[in-house]
DNA sequence: CATCACGGTATCCTTTTTGATACTACTGGC
DNA sequence: GCCAGTAGTATCAAAAAGGATACCGTGATG
């Protein structure tokens, strides 16, 4: 193996659990997640409505990262007026485990929001504040 | 349902998946919780020795957001030289298969950290730089 | 008497992250 | 001619996170 490489006996057990956290911890980024991963393709716009709350210069921001990180794909059809989708990428799919089993423990444990310790509270949204 | 706590419905998919995440995501606190995990109950300056570049105002900081968050328990001996034990609680112990699946995940994907994208580099230990 | 280990604090500073607001080029519809 | 929708940028400001360094009282040890 390439020595500028790590391997993953470099470092301390917990590092790359540390290092995978690290990749979907921007604000909003595993809502975008879970969004994509939901709907299969989006664009810009139509994630921007679901999250009515994020501005755009956000949003660009984390879907720059996640895609800087491999995790979503971005596809820009050459159009006017402009067309970007984007999507998961295989490695962003390998993720559904881990967002799987983060939402079957946020779920469960929801009573800690909002009440007390360091969690933000949750926001309100386009779909949830209708009906 | 209390209107001051918020349900699940109250927000959009992936918010529950956020809001476990930001439980998790200061820095170190996953390595934290992986030694706490392997080894059941450390001390302070036990920890502090394992991931030797962290400040003690750093640890100290991450071990009260993880107690703030119900994730351990923090346990004072009333002795002198001052003796405090940090282990998980139920709740932090739930956390294991997330922690399996990032740690899976990050192995899998070691080759994305250190060379491009946002994650940071890994970090060298006083365990792992002597052999 | 000086030093060490224990489990932290206090203070200051820098970096990173997030937020608010305004703006862009382009085209199709009214 | 004007407005809406597309996918963003640019700029500035505020807030949060993280890092460096020094320090605390106590008690045992040398």
């Amino acid at each position: 193996m390439a020595k500028t490489h790590y391997s993953r006996f470099d470092c301390q057990p917990g590092c790359s659990v540390e290092a995978a956290v690290s990749l979907i911890s921007g604000k909003w980024k595993c809502v975008v997640l879970w969004y994509l991963l939901e709907e299969g393709t989006l664009r810009f716009n139509e994630l921007r409505r679901r999250i009515n709350t994020i501005t755009p210069r956000m949003l660009t921001h984390q879907l720059r990262e996640l895609e800087a990180d491999g995790l979503i794909h971005r596809e820009v059809h050459a159009q006017v007026p402009p067309k970007v989708e984007y999507s998961l990428t295989a490695r962003g799919r390998e993720l559904t485990p881990i967002l799987m089993a983060l939402k079957a423990w946020g779920d469960a444990h929801i009573d800690l929001f909002g009440s007390k310790g360091t969690a933000g509270k949750p926001f309100t949204t386009a779909s949830g504040e209708q009906k």
